[in-house]
DNA sequence: CTGTCATTCTATGAAGTGATAGAATGATGG
DNA sequence: CCATCATTCTATCACTTCATAGAATGACAG
């Protein structure tokens, strides 16, 4: 009977590890891919030494683990699970949180105002991969890109976007993605390339999604 | 960029409402079927008071709704990915905490001295019960059983074991189960019908996994 | 419309969490 | 073996969470 409670115990410090706005951030760009504190630091907007104890928090919670590689800590994700514990929570979530909903509102409500915008789903991204009629977009930073990507994928960061539209057709549709569902890459690579006459869509998952499901990536 | 934020703080709110040993056992108790403050405080082990509190938050997080009943107020879980939320946060601590193994390990090591008291996996249940050569025995309280129990399941609470006994065939493989994966009800009653001379395993989920599974429950 | 029962609210103190700054550690390159 | 860089540790303060006890609310039965 008792053992049963600390069972219990145990697992809400594995919830109460990602009980914090800054360690989802953590974890979401670890699914990107490893990363060193510093990285990872920057990417949140956190300081460093914050950014190490939120790991370690993550680390004892059995959420990531840590290598030295020479000055540095890589960090990665322990399994590929938390990716999907992460995407469970968020569409539990958004079901049940009105707060949630005006939030997923906002993000998406902004370059709606012309309608038509719907994201692409896995299985409509697939045919059309399959079939050759669409080119896929990956607007994350380069590192980012080349620590793992979809397979085929053009890297065009979203700095450098107006620069590197040689390296994208007008006659295709493109297909952009990004980070995961609530990252803003995408969304703002859409709106600006459809303002230059591109026939483009957004792909309603990321990165972290499309490996956590076992498909193929680079 | 700032409304990113605000969507992962949102979600800590939710896994923080997960971050509590009692609000587990709350969600677990739930999992078995709707139930009042008082019975949910009786089989957590908190004050009346107490349990309301947690309630609250679960409610907030949108993880419970209540309705009221007359004097009393009915809790139920929102969701049935609720229960597959707290399976898939089970699975990743297990395999990724050394804590938690010990614990689990500690709550099979007591009986399994016999050894070969492994669990019956949903496959293999689903295919005796095709079979018809298993009888299936649910050792929960009768109100849990009431409110959803597996189909074709005899519902002999622990507590009433060796008075029920007439209920079971001793020429039949028994399989029981209880409230999930780590009830010890089942354990229990799988150690004294042993004892008994039955031929008896454990389902190695409970009811809430079976319902979450969109199997048939009655 | 009063008493009772189930539940929720409020106030309190103890314990835990989060951010900051600065000291300490550990690896590396001269 | 000293200087540097990346990271972690430590101490501190503001803030949140948790359990408790007792008051307040809301529904119902007589």
């Amino acid at each position: 009977m008792t053992s049963q409670q600390d069972l219990l115990d145990t697992l809400a410090q594995v919830a109460r590890a990602l009980g914090n706005g800054h360690r989802l951030a953590l974890l979401e760009r670890l699914a990107q891919g490893d990363a060193a504190v510093e990285t990872l630091a920057v990417t949140t907007g956190l300081t460093v030494g914050n950014a190490s104890q939120h790991l370690q928090q993550l680390r004892r919670a059995g959420l990531v683990t840590a290598t030295r590689a020479g000055k540095q800590m890589i960090y990665r994700l322990t399994d590929e699970r938390i990716v999907s514990l992460m995407g469970l929570m968020r569409q539990v979530a958004e079901s049940n949180l009105a707060e949630m909903e005006r939030l997923v509102g906002r993000l998406f409500a902004e370059d709606d105002a012309g309608g038509s915008l719907e994201a692409v789903s896995r299985h409509e991204l697939l045919a059309g991969l399959e079939s050759g009629k669409v080119v896929l977009l990956d607007v994350r930073p380069t590192d980012e890109f080349e620590s793992g990507h979809l397979p085929e994928a053009i890297n065009i960061p979203l700095a450098q976007l107006e620069e590197m539209l040689d390296r994208l057709p007008h006659d295709r549709e493109i297909i952009a993605y990004c980070r995961g569902p609530y990252c803003a890459l995408s969304h703002e690579a859409v709106q600006r390339l459809r303002q230059l006459g591109y026939r483009v869509r957004r792909f309603e998952e990321g990165y972290p999604e499309w490996k956590a499901a076992g498909l193929p990536v680079t």
